[in-house]
DNA sequence: ATGGTAGGCGTCCTA
């Protein structure tokens, strides 16, 4: 079962990108962010014709997550608990149920999150990114207890680690990479999570390049993207990784996919 | 050198 994660900036823009990463990445299941469209923009046809079941939470112009599987699936929330009806779209879960092998019953509960950018920090923008990041763990904490292979993937928003950054000195007040930022994600991540990437990768990788000041070029990149899986999830993770090649095609997200691979 | 680029029901906002 290969889960990946991937923040496309518009789904209109980047549809041929995502039908020829597909193809030749061939994952079961991917969550999206950015999306920048409502339900009904959303290119639902073409991407079933390439062999995937959509679910979107759709927004105009800004945030929009969605969820494909190769397997069924139900979605179980379309918003954290406690998010008004007209929030940013920025969550969605499923249950993701694959045909099992000897009739067993095998399950991975699968979530997209689009995390708020939180600049300029200080300010309203950084303290949402906060609440945002404070109602996750608060619902992660509630997912953990049912004890089943669980994956949060998305768009964290959230520089780990200096390694995570090509010059941490120049990101010391961004709100990526804030101390505060960072211990938000450090307490998430205690409650019990491991990072798919960095749990078998210890060279410096990175998931998004800006598309200004030739970040692509010079490879001054963040780690953004992140898989986070349960324990159960965990014990099942057999390899992981960055595809950097969409980042490369033309017309590119500045965003690139992050994936693991779970043995159910 | 305080720039640069991309996307969107867009002449600004977000990233």
């Amino acid at each position: 079962m290969r889960i990946a994660s991937w923040n496309v900036n518009s789904i209109k823009i980047r549809l041929p990108n995502l039908l020829r990463w597909l193809k030749q990445a061939e994952p079961d299941v991917v969550v999206l962010q950015e999306i920048k469209c409502i339900e009904s923009g959303f290119p639902t046809l073409e991407i079933e014709a390439a062999g995937y079941r959509c679910a979107v939470v759709g927004q105009k112009t800004y945030n929009g997550v969605a969820i494909l599987s190769r397997h069924p699936f139900t979605v179980e929330r379309r918003a954290l608990p406690g998010e008004a009806e007209d929030e940013p779209a920025r969550y969605i879960e499923a249950i993701v149920e694959p045909k099992g092998i000897n009739g067993k019953r095998q399950i991975v509960r699968v979530a997209g999150i689009y995390f708020p950018n939180g600049n300029p920090a200080p300010g309203p923008k950084y303290d949402y990114k906060l609440a945002f990041m404070a109602r996750f763990e608060a619902h992660a904490r509630d997912l953990l207890a049912f004890e089943e292979p669980l994956v949060l993937g998305g768009d964290y928003n959230v520089i780990p680690e200096p390694e995570d950054v090509y010059n941490p000195q120049a990101w010391l007040t961004d709100a990526l990479f804030l101390p505060t930022t960072r211990a938000a994600f450090r307490g998430l991540m205690n409650l019990g999570f491991t990072d798919a990437f960095r749990a078998l990768h210890s060279e410096v990788a990175y998931t998004f390049w800006d598309y200004q000041a030739g970040a692509w070029a010079k490879d001054h990149g963040l780690r953004i993207d992140h898989l986070m899986l349960s324990p159960q999830a965990a014990d099942r993770l057999v390899a992981s990784g960055i595809d950097k090649k969409p980042r490369d095609w033309e017309k590119p997200s500045d965003h690139t996919p992050v994936w693991c691979e779970l043995k159910l």
